[in-house]
DNA sequence: ATGAAAGCGCTAACAC
DNA sequence: GTGTTAGCGCTTTCAT
């Protein structure tokens, strides 16, 4: 390997030069830059950056840990955030948590034995007493994103109550009593806020929740693919479903498919997250879609602003959802509403 | 932030023995050992692991380079990779090529820069001239995935020709013999192995390719969209169409959805690459899925053989894929052939 | 406009 | 079983 002793040994100049021309940190005399630059060429010299992180304090490095990189929800966000990080000269280290506590300590404990300069967040389960206190006290600049209690840090999630309360209500407003919600993973705020809208929504007809109506789903495909085959395997089955969250939607369409019944005739439906296929599924899905990309660039942009050392009260935002009406709630044709 | 030194003096004992206990790299009194742990427990000490990797040499970091972290396929193969090397110690830097040279260049300087220990490369077209031999000089191994010719790396790709052969076989068998087919970016391997199989399997039946049969989709799914829908306007359509990759198969359904048309009655169809939703689509898609799954953790084996300093020969693995039998090609049942 | 030199926090001979 | 010491390759004062 080639160092910048080598460099400057060739071009009869000090470390310091060479380090000053790379870097453009102090002005350096043309023919001298020139003669440094053709060295680098020369040897095909190319910066350590182990070396410089450890003399300079900093990394230029983010982490990122989410719950489940399989999502397709999260792909778009790691492609989100990493383009805009890349742009500002970061680079993007990824780590899965599995949505578990213990694996996700594993992971944000390597980025900050990394010396990542900043993290960003999709905290699992419980986090806030084990994981995020730990990032606290390395006193490393974080975001939430996706979920997340308040803990004194900027947070972006999207919205959530309003979003499934304004699904429901389409399926109060096409006359639907017997709404049954699959609901997701127990113990975070995206599934505590949506279920809420959804039991708002019901309240604002006078309906009460109906236990039975309620499945859990616990974020899975297979999971809500099982229940919600009990669910409308029975005879008093209702007349529409609003699934919270991507992953459990294939699973009721699965389990749906699979009972030979079909949307929206025997039960009309709507979903919480958008799909790229929606409009290609037959009847085209209604759902509420996040804005994922609006998502991971605010979280990069509030991150950065930390980095450089704001001082800002945490901020907390509420990305909104766009409601795309199609024909999956028994609409046919689909005048926008709400 | 607190160094191996504060720790030291806390215990009142060396740098470097506090740096055997982290390591476990040689024994220690037990007595001793207790303290050690004490005094990190104590100041909240956390390895830095910047000094360690610039003083050992090694990053225990591993960098991936993909051209388009929003397809879901890139959105798995980053998961299978991030597993295995998670379990294997290391950690993963992701970035995003955008299939253009260029932009590869920047990300894979970046992750040289940063010292990884190894990388993992799906090249962008043209990289065997630029970004490749870069890489090379560096010394850092590599090792490719998804596509790229035959340049002296360990290469895991997709069984890509037969795989597309047996695609259009089985709709020549269907007796098609208009068979139209959307292909993917010029310039890639895993574009012409796929086009040569469909090439093949029209030849093995006497049957000329007539270039107006052959869509350029250029693996997206907007200009396949676009292409498609203005083959199928045409009055001398073909009876069949295959797709090549997942992206392009969006675009392909929704020309047709768009066109009015329908599977299989208007025009058979069947896909190269699968989806979590190929079962929920109406008629389900036959396709034949890919084993991302097996590419990424096989890539991460090979990577870490010669990280530990293999001197194989570079090995070439192909890794089958499945063809799900599906309806969309105008099967009803489905009794699996090839 | 340039160089010398002191670290950054750790690992790994090498001594004892 | 433990300490001393010399780096790893760079950045950054401080001189000149």
């Amino acid at each position: 390997m080639t160092t910048m002793g080598d460099v400057a040994r060739l071009a009869g100049v000090s470390a310091s030069t060479v380090s000053h021309v790379l870097n453009g940190t102090r002005n350096v005399n043309a023919a001298t830059r020139l003669r440094v630059e053709a060295a680098i060429e020369e040897v095909g010299y190319r910066r350590n950056g182990v070396a410089r992180s450890l003399a300079a304090g900093r990394t230029h490095t983010v982490g990122l840990s989410i719950s489940a990189l399989t999502n397709p929800y999260f792909g778009s966000l790691v492609h989100a955030v990493e383009r805009a990080l890349s742009d500002a000269g970061y680079v993007l280290i990824v780590g899965d948590s599995h949505d578990d506590v213990s694996s996700e300590q594993r992971v944000t404990g390597s980025l900050l034995d990394r010396q990542v300069d900043g993290m960003i967040v999709a905290p699992a389960a419980g986090s806030e007493r084990t994981t995020l206190p730990e990032i606290t006290r390395s006193q490393t600049p974080m975001v939430l994103i996706d979920r997340g209690e308040d803990v004194g840090f900027d947070r972006i999630v999207p919205e959530n109550f309003g979003s499934a309360k304004g699904l429901t209500d389409h399926l109060l407003d096409l006359g639907h009593r017997r709404i049954a919600v699959v609901r997701g993973l127990a113990g975070i705020s995206s599934t505590i806020e949506r279920f809420d809208g959804h039991c708002a929504a019901l309240a604002g007809r006078g309906i009460a929740v109906d236990p039975t109506l309620v499945v859990d789903g616990e974020s899975s495909t297979d999971v809500a693919e099982r229940e919600v085959r009990a669910l409308m395997s029975r005879a008093d089955r209702p007349t529409a479903l609003v699934s919270l969250n991507n992953a459990m939607t294939i699973g009721t369409l699965k389990a749906i498919r699979g009972l030979g019944l079909s949307i929206p005739q025997d039960v009309a439906f709507v979903c919480y997250d958008d799909f790229e296929w929606s409009d290609l599924f037959e009847p085209r899905l209604t759902a509420a879609a996040q804005d994922v990309e609006t998502i991971g660039v605010t979280a990069v942009e509030l991150l950065l602003a930390r980095i450089r050392g704001s001082e800002e009260p945490p901020r907390h935002i509420r990305v909104p959802t766009t409601f795309h009406h199609r024909n999956s709630c028994g609409c046919t044709s689909a005048p926008v509403r709400r």
